[in-house]
DNA sequence: CAGTATCCTTGCGGATACTG
DNA sequence: CAGTATCCGCAAGGATACTG
């Protein structure tokens, strides 16, 4: 869970995959694409990612040389669910922006004496959305 | 869109939604799910969550007193995007596992004096879908 | 039960300088 | 161009103890 979640952890790499969305980008590009990145933790991203399947590094025999950075093809399936993701994040943004409506106070009923025992939860809907 | 993907941010962030999937759920069953993590850790991330109108906090009149937390409506529209990160996370950590194939090399063409020049990047396929 | 309060460590990311 | 090498600060998490 968390371990596949860590697949876009680490600050700048959404964006990264973000800016390798629309084909390969080389080194300088992504640095100028995000300016206020550092060599080094962009290296270390890339480096990140490689490792993870998401993208491929290509050294291109150009001189000087230069070096490509492209999405696999399990990387581009990240895409949507990144999207999806940003879709409902906006939308919380914009809630909180303007004031936060509807502070919601129901008035549960008291006094009685012990609370509903539930389940330790083995399975989720989530794990029958997966098979 | 670092802001969008900081919803999930901070360890344990994501098994704690997931927890919260089929219904909402105690504090102490929290615990219960996640035998490892801290309290101070656990209401951490649940203020977080709840700050950011993921997810409510709701406190019941029993006796001992108990608090429920639940997913809102806009928490609930995360677990898609978050099965089908997972669904490619599951994919990518299974590659890695059985040796990974094809280390790929092929022979690009040397000699171009000067690498290609391509725009700066302002809007991306994913810009467009967002419209 | 559902938390606070404190202390302490680790490591991520930024800044800066240097290289094949 | 495409990186590596160091140093540093600080905040996120863990451990532990205590509370209404």
């Amino acid at each position: 869970m968390s371990k596949c979640m860590a697949l876009l952890s680490g600050l700048w790499t959404p964006e990264l995959v973000w800016c390798l969305s629309n084909g390969p980008r080389r080194f300088s590009e992504l640095r100028r694409d995000n300016p206020t990145i550092t060599a080094k933790v962009l290296t270390g991203r890339l480096r990140d990612l490689e490792a993870r399947g998401v993208l491929e590094r290509n050294v291109l025999a150009t001189s000087p040389p230069s070096v490509e950075y492209a999405l696999t093809s399990l990387g581009r399936e990240l895409l949507p669910a990144i999207t999806s993701i940003v879709e409902v994040g906006s939308r919380l943004l914009l809630r909180e922006a303007s004031g936060k409506a509807s502070e919601g106070v129901q008035p549960e009923q008291a006094n009685m004496r012990t609370a509903p025992k539930r389940p330790s939860q083995q399975r989720t809907d989530l794990d029958a959305q997966m098979e």
